[in-house]
DNA sequence: TAAAACTATAAAGCTACTATAAGGTCAATA
DNA sequence: TATTGACCTTATAGTAGCTTTATAGTTTTA
């Protein structure tokens, strides 16, 4: 199996797959005399991994601190569970500071009833005066 | 008054200041004989205002558009709302998406009481075999 | 046989800065 | 006077996770 190959077979681009093996999530693989990749179905299943991992919002450096953890499979699953942990409480903490913004924005909003010359905006105005009454 | 009082003023990084005017955020000003930046306290107002806008999480390229607004004061400020109500709409898909997203990683999560090891540990199981139910 | 499609590498671009390097300017001090 | 320290200058690289572009070689298809 090709490069492209996989790649419609997992759903990414050529380009992504060869950015994760330099960055060492993925392992080289084997190469044709013409220097093409080819790979093992085996191979796509790192990969989906890695995309699964990357959908729910982990970052390469944990996918990596993962990948390290299922090559040593008779430790504690402490700090699997533990990154995971850290990890739900990152987006919380996200989704809280965007609930925030939001009432701001939405506050800033009803201060202008569109019809306004620009001069008069008062979404203009509020960040222009920092009437932006935090949190 | 010099860039690093200005800095200090505004509360920003100097380089900062600079950035901003090599984007074309904030116009060049005058420069002493030695070279320096030279700044006017009404200079700080248009520094203060892309940051308010920065914590509203709008783009440079969302700040420099209301700018442009600014410049032309006597036009209906119907395309400053609109801009806002798509920054919100924006804010508010991203906090759509990390609710479920966190709703997945808690369900992962509850698939793994700790002490166990890791090539039993339910998060790594539930990653790699793709029960990531999508919501 | 020649074009279309695929592969390869290397390097730049994206966002919004932050950090580093290497150097010039200025006031105060030893 | 020499030097320290704080400030300023520009240019360049680094951050995250790819995507895009450039350039070139290979395979498949018409
Ligand atoms: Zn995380
Ligand atoms: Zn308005
Ligand atoms: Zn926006
Ligand atoms: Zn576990």
């Amino acid at each position: 199996m090709r490069i492209g190959q996989l790649a419609q077979l997992v759903g990414v681009e050529t380009q992504t797959i060869r950015f994760y093996e330099q960055q060492g999530l993925l392992p080289p693989p084997d190469r044709q005399d013409n220097g093409y990749r080819v790979y093992t179905e085996k191979y796509g299943e790192g990969l989906a991994f890695i995309r699964r991992c990357r959908i729910l919002g982990l970052s390469l450096a944990e996918i990596h601190e993962l990948q390290s953890y299922q090559d040593d499979p008779h430790q504690p699953c402490t700090a699997v569970n533990a990154l995971l942990d850290d990890h739900i409480s990152h987006v919380r903490s996200q989704i809280t500071a965007l609930q925030a913004l939001e009432k701001q924005l939405v506050s800033l909003r009803a201060s202008c009833n569109d019809d306004r010359e620009v001069e008069a905006c008062g979404v203009l105005a509020g960040i222009s005066e920092g009437n932006m009454h935090q949190q």
